[in-house]
DNA sequence: AACGACGTCAACCGCTTGCGG
DNA sequence: CCCGCAAGCGGTTGACGTCGT
């Protein structure tokens, strides 16, 4: 299922992702942000190639997009779901990135390979029933039964947005939400402290931090205090001090720093 | 048990789009 | 307006799993 791990002529590592590359970039995207794909894994590993991630760019961004961001769903398709899928690719065609708007925590990827490998023959044989049967009262139904579906899930996941957490965390992940939707304002401060780092003076120190980064030890919670923890992000400077929900709900989702 | 066919899905590739200089 | 770069998108690949013979 998994490709097999190689390197391209850069010296960038292709294939599959092991637990540790997961780690590192998880990691890094919450402390750092995504303000740049391309140039994420050259801070983060260019300087500590053999320690740190030797993925080219796309791959990062691939691999968060699908797999690692927070509230990615995979698998295990509901029925209405599935139902919603087939409606929007009657209307929308193979628009992935579209039906994945509409349904949250699934991914482009996840849909497409889902259709081609469910869906697709399901959407054949309606066709087909279709093509028999042009006014058949099971189509109607299910028609009507898609549609119906599709309002009630549109309402539902406007409430579920806030997902199986409980609810003594609801506030913190409204505050959550809050703070991705500010991700461009965010990663643009992001981009620029960067920027400037590597462009001032100081250039040694940063990618000296970033490079501890990647080298130290993985913290998890129970080896840090909340407050030691919640100051490490307030005072990193690559953080922007405007944000500091979104470091508390790092912490809050996350439980651990690194 | 062995083997081939088929299914699944993570990851790659290349093209398009959007944006800033 | 043009150019270059980065991100996004959709098609395709390929390795592993599962099932049938």
């Amino acid at each position: 299922m998994v490709r097999t791990i190689c390197s391209d002529k850069n010296g960038m590592k292709k294939g599959s992702w092991s637990e540790e590359e997961d780690n590192k970039l998880k990691a890094y995207i919450l402390r750092y942000g995504h303000w740049n794909w391309r140039k994420l894994p050259k801070y983060a590993g260019w300087r500590i190639r053999l320690s740190g991630l030797s993925r080219c760019g796309k791959s990062c961004r691939l691999r968060w997009m699908n797999y690692l961001k927070p509230k990615v769903k995979r698998g295990n398709y509901s029925q209405e779901e599935e139902n919603i899928i087939m409606k929007l690719h009657d209307e929308l065609g193979n628009k992935w990135s579209a039906m994945a708007a509409k349904l949250p925590g699934r991914t482009d990827n996840d849909i497409k390979n889902h259709w081609h490998t469910h869906l697709k023959k399901r959407a054949k044989q309606n066709g087909k029933l279709k093509e028999t049967s042009e006014s058949s009262q099971s189509i109607g139904t299910c028609q009507f039964e898609l549609e119906d579906s599709q309002q009630r899930d549109d309402q539902e996941w406007a409430l579920d947005s806030v997902v199986d957490i409980d609810p003594s965390q609801q506030t913190s992940e409204s505050s959550l939400l809050q703070a991705e939707s500010s991700d461009y304002a965010f990663n643009h401060a992001m981009k620029q402290n960067m920027d400037d780092s590597i462009t001032s003076s100081s250039e040694t120190y940063h990618a000296d931090t970033i490079e501890t980064f990647w080298n130290q030890p993985f913290l998890l919670e129970n080896e840090t205090t909340t407050n030691d923890v919640r100051a490490s992000i307030v005072d990193h400077e690559f953080l922007s001090p405007n944000s500091p929900i979104y470091c508390e709900e790092l912490l809050s989702r996350y439980g651990f720093y690194y």
